[in-house]
DNA sequence: ACTATTTATCTGCTTTAATAAATAAATGTA
DNA sequence: TACATTTATTTATTAAAGCAGATAAATAGT
């Protein structure tokens, strides 16, 4: 890939960082959108003062760096980005709002079902505990489920989600055996648990 | 200062520090020569892919960088240049080689004298004792002494020379006790002995 | 489906870097 | 001083970024 066409991704994926849209970044730099559109899609060979002026609207400078620092510098910045993990755990609680979301609905749907009742009940007992993200794809399986049963409910697929959800409960209860004794805890926190 | 004209500024500051001509860096870069004069001096406000081909022959790199990790970006790449003291070194290399030139010169222009014989023995004595980069200042003293006795031998001041000959020796000469007693020495080193 | 927002594409014009040389001026060395 | 090297300045031409908009196409939300 030719420098060009990196520098534009990178600005991009700032862009982007920010929630920033190509126009309102445009207003920012001082540089019309469509300008911005070129950049970050086929790469423009950028005049200085034009990268600077997008680069100082995304919080990032322009720095000559001695080849033999690179490595160390790229460091840094990978330090200063949010790491993939943290990614993945914005995610899980998409899909886990999603979850619910999506529980109240075939509830809602299905109203007078003593199982729907239960299944309701299985789902809150799951979500009051700390779900890893690596448990992702299994959410993101139970949502699809869901979604099949908001169309139709089906008792045998509905007893199949409410052992998924058994399954997956026991998974994470069992590692923090206080989270079934205690208050109603948060079932997951964006805090950074790094440290 | 605006960014062009830093940005030229560091291009020369790389481009001397590697002993290149303007012309020997336009070879390497692809770029003119005119060009890389413009650039020094008016700043231009230049197109990514020239800067980087620029930067590539000076072995840099360009890179964006999180304004909040500029700080520490700048710290590593100060890490990596020459220290003021490795510098001040090199001076005192070039300081000293004067003052046995200059020696010389005042020695062979005024052969018949005892004093100037006498002059040159204790500046051999001085050059074989290790000087330290702090003494810089005397040197270039001692060496504009000489220029003066080059032109015009005056006996009170080539006495006042030879004392401060003395005094510097005597000086480095305590802090290294073997150094009279060792056999020729030499006098400066460029090794690097900060480890 | 409808609407709002965002992004991609296009037009026409201006500015300036880049290109290719040449040479004047400045600097360094013997 | 003479000569070599380095740097600064100049000329003419071309390419493409930049500027100013406008709008088509794509995407997102209800």
């Amino acid at each position: 890939m030719d420098l060009q066409a990196e520098i534009g991704k990178r600005l991009k994926q700032a862009r982007t960082a920010k929630a920033l849209s190509q126009a309102a970044l445009a207003k920012l730099a001082g540089v019309p959108q469509s300008h911005i559109s070129k950049i970050e899609n086929t790469g423009v060979d950028l005049r200085l003062s034009s990268l600077t002026e997008l680069a100082r609207a995304l919080d990032l400078e322009l720095m000559l760096v001695p080849r033999k620092v690179v490595p160390a510098a790229r460091s840094l910045i990978r330090q200063a980005q949010p790491t993939p993990i943290s990614l993945t755990k914005l995610a899980l609680r998409d899909d886990l709002a999603k979850l619910e979301k999506l529980t109240d609905s075939v509830v809602r749907e299905h109203a007078s079902s003593k199982n729907a009742a239960r299944l309701k009940s299985r789902i809150h007992d799951l979500l009051r505990v700390e779900i890893s993200p690596s448990a992702l794809g299994a959410v993101r399986a139970l949502n699809e489920q869901l979604e099949a049963l908001k169309k139709d409910q089906n008792i045998q697929r509905m007893n199949a989600v409410m052992q998924d959800v058994d399954r997956l409960r026991n998974k994470f209860a069992h590692l923090h055996p206080d989270a079934t004794e205690e208050g109603p805890r948060p079932a997951y926190s964006l805090e950074d648990d790094d440290g």
